[in-house]
DNA sequence: GGTATATACCTCTGACTCCTAGGTAACACA
DNA sequence: TGTGTTACCTAGGAGTCAGAGGTATATACC
């Protein structure tokens, strides 16, 4: 999306990572990669969005850190869905369902059936 | 939605706006009620980021303002969209459903999928 | 005549999210 | 040695949203 990358993402980072990580344990640089891939590239995750975003999760006990070797025999810090995050992640995902849903009633409802 | 009203409001305000007015001019108050009911009340229009928005888009030439008076006999500035704010709403249109299909794909895909 | 309710507008401020831009470091391969 | 890829991070600014507060008028009711 060269337009408006950004133009709607709010919240729907965290809602995505989570889901990425109720998968299994990833770290950051694989979220990212994962997203884009899942999506053709529709949704982009910029680093400088994606940390910050990670380490919130963490503070808020969504999500544990613990550092480990990648499959590139890199260092790297893989995250972890706690309890709390399954149960926010399952919440966040039905809000997002009544929100996309409601959105979409918007803008396809015509004139006549108002 | 008392959990999380706003989660995911980023930019649909704007774009949910556009499309109230494709259908008739509105002042307004009329347009957040108008959403408040399409949508069963999930979507609830807050007056404080309403009137800042519709001052935005009026800023940015997608929507032009006129006073007029209400079937209540009230005074009432009714928003009408321009052409710029047409093809706005159309290429905002196409992306919300891009995105939203996005997110719905990774939030739907299994990990056997990955 | 007085009061309540609904209609209709507005702004200030704080909280929050996101991205740009910049940086560090290690491994793989030529 | 150099380049590309993998992997991490932060500071700062821009933008969006909502809570709280304020103004004013028409209608309905007492």
């Amino acid at each position: 999306m060269a337009d408006a990358p950004t133009e709607f993402l709010k919240g729907t980072l965290d809602l995505m990572v989570l889901k990425t990580l109720s998968w299994a344990p990833a770290h950051g640089y694989g979220i990212a990669r994962w997203i884009e891939q899942c999506t053709d590239d529709v949704l982009e995750v910029a680093e400088g969005s994606l940390y910050p975003a990670l380490h919130k999760l963490e503070d808020e006990g969504l999500i544990t850190a613990e550092w480990g070797i990648t499959e590139h025999n890199r260092r790297a810090k893989f995250y972890r869905l706690t309890p709390a995050g399954k149960r926010k992640l399952a919440a966040s995902h039905a809000y997002w369902s009544r929100f996309a849903g409601a959105v979409s009633k918007v803008l396809e409802t015509s004139p006549a059936s108002a």
